[in-house]
DNA sequence: ACACAAACGAGAGCAGTGCTCTTGCTTTGG
DNA sequence: CCAAAGCAAGAGCACTGCTCTCGTTTGTGT
């Protein structure tokens, strides 16, 4: 690969990113076998992606993988990585587009694309909100490519709060404290009676998503769009959503 | 097993269920083998359960288990099988409990019971309530376990509803038939506004459970029995169930 | 009571897996 | 210009699911 461009990136070179032909070399083949074992995944699952299938594919040897992943596990991360980003993305467009519409209609933009997204990258959901995977524990490197549509709700929620208080249902005392250092965490600006349950409704949300993706609704709901866009305008107005 | 016991069961034997000591030992031996794959799935999760170490563990060879179960799906489909079972068992224990009580109640008895299971048997739950196994497809023998929990809900929810009609939010239309048809189907005796919302708290009472067994509210929620109270019981309210 | 068929356990073997280690070659940087 | 680092290839280890064959045990129809 890479013979045709003009290469000696000179003496000096780019003091920045990329330091070498070489470098640029590495990224681009770490790229393709994320992208060849994406498209594995796609195939088969998770639990079928096998590094040597996604070297011969490539054309190399199996060993020469471990130069750019340490494991199999490793080779996973990056791809749970990419599907969190990737979802958040959809998810953050998705919003953009409608980012001067009302709350709810806001919210049922962010539900809906992470509903597509799913629909259309089955596997890549079942890596990220399916069974993890056994031995392996996420690294904080996924906690923020994770958080994004989390963010994302958090702040319709916010925006619609700001200035009129909406009505809250008051907090079991049981609750009352860890209501208050779950909103301190997440959203210092919004009551703990709301963040509690808009905490709830983004758990609840994936509830409705992975039903659906992982066929559970299977001969049960059969005309899943509107009955996901009720659930979900439920789901708005439990957290204080209103529409205008 | 095996060497040490006096084996020469009797020519007749009980002439009722099994039919000889063959088929007794069968059933022992199919026992045996799922409770060692049921405990090696508790250490390791579905992924890393090997035919070979569960034949291992029993003092067999390999081939020998391909007698009991065809193949390893066919092994995992059985631990499904008894994983809802188990589960559903559980939660109509749960239920019966506090048979008496009120709907709230009986519905916060029902949730707590499935949490609390799935948090006991997490890797049973991540079978049959996360990321499918890749080529397979379940059998219909699985679906009257699965079923056990949700109609279960249902009962409580019907029970409530008898007589009294509960205030309930109009549908939208686009929802109308598609309700109609999923209550004929699971609830013919209530009104598909409420089948409907049902439905829907059915799935994101998943959602609340797989988002803690799963790891996804690490960092996050901190204290989550009583935040899964607080949600539960306003999902109980959703569906229109009232104290009393 | 005997014989035949089905069920069974053991073993060898095949193709595939993740991963390690060693061997040479190429690129890179001092 | 040369040593050091990066790289691909191959052999090899321990493991997996699964198949096939081969004697043996067990249940049953005659």
């Amino acid at each position: 690969m890479s013979s045709s461009t003009h290469d000696t990136p000179g003496r000096a070179g780019v003091p920045g990113t990329p330091r070498g032909a070489r470098a640029r070399a590495r990224i681009e083949v770490t790229e393709a076998i994320k992208d060849e074992a994406r498209r594995q995944l796609a195939v088969d699952g998770a639990a079928k992606l096998s590094l040597r299938a996604v070297a011969r594919e490539l054309g190399m040897v199996s060993s020469a993988l471990y130069r750019y992943f340490p494991s199999r596990d490793d080779l996973l991360t990056a791809l749970i990585i990419d599907a969190y980003d990737s979802l958040g993305e959809t998810a953050e467009t998705a919003h953009d587009a409608v980012a001067d519409a009302g709350p709810v209609r806001r919210w049922t933009a962010v539900c809906e694309a992470v509903r597509a997204w799913a629909l259309a990258h089955p596997h890549e959901y079942a890596l990220i909100y399916g069974s993890p995977v056994p031995g392996y524990t996420a690294p904080r490197t996924t906690v923020p490519p994770a958080a994004r549509v989390g963010l994302l709700l958090i702040r319709i929620v916010r925006d619609a709060h700001r200035g009129q208080g909406v009505a809250k249902t008051p907090l079991p005392t049981e609750l009352r404290t860890e209501a208050e250092r779950l909103a301190a965490d997440v959203a210092p600006d919004l009551p703990p009676e709301v963040v509690a349950v808009l905490v709830a409704a983004w758990a609840e949300l994936y509830g409705l998503v992975g039903f659906e993706v992982f066929g559970q609704f299977n001969r049960i709901v059969e005309d899943r769009e509107p009955f996901f866009r009720h659930a979900v305008a439920r789901l708005a107005h439990s957290v204080g959503l209103v529409h205008g």
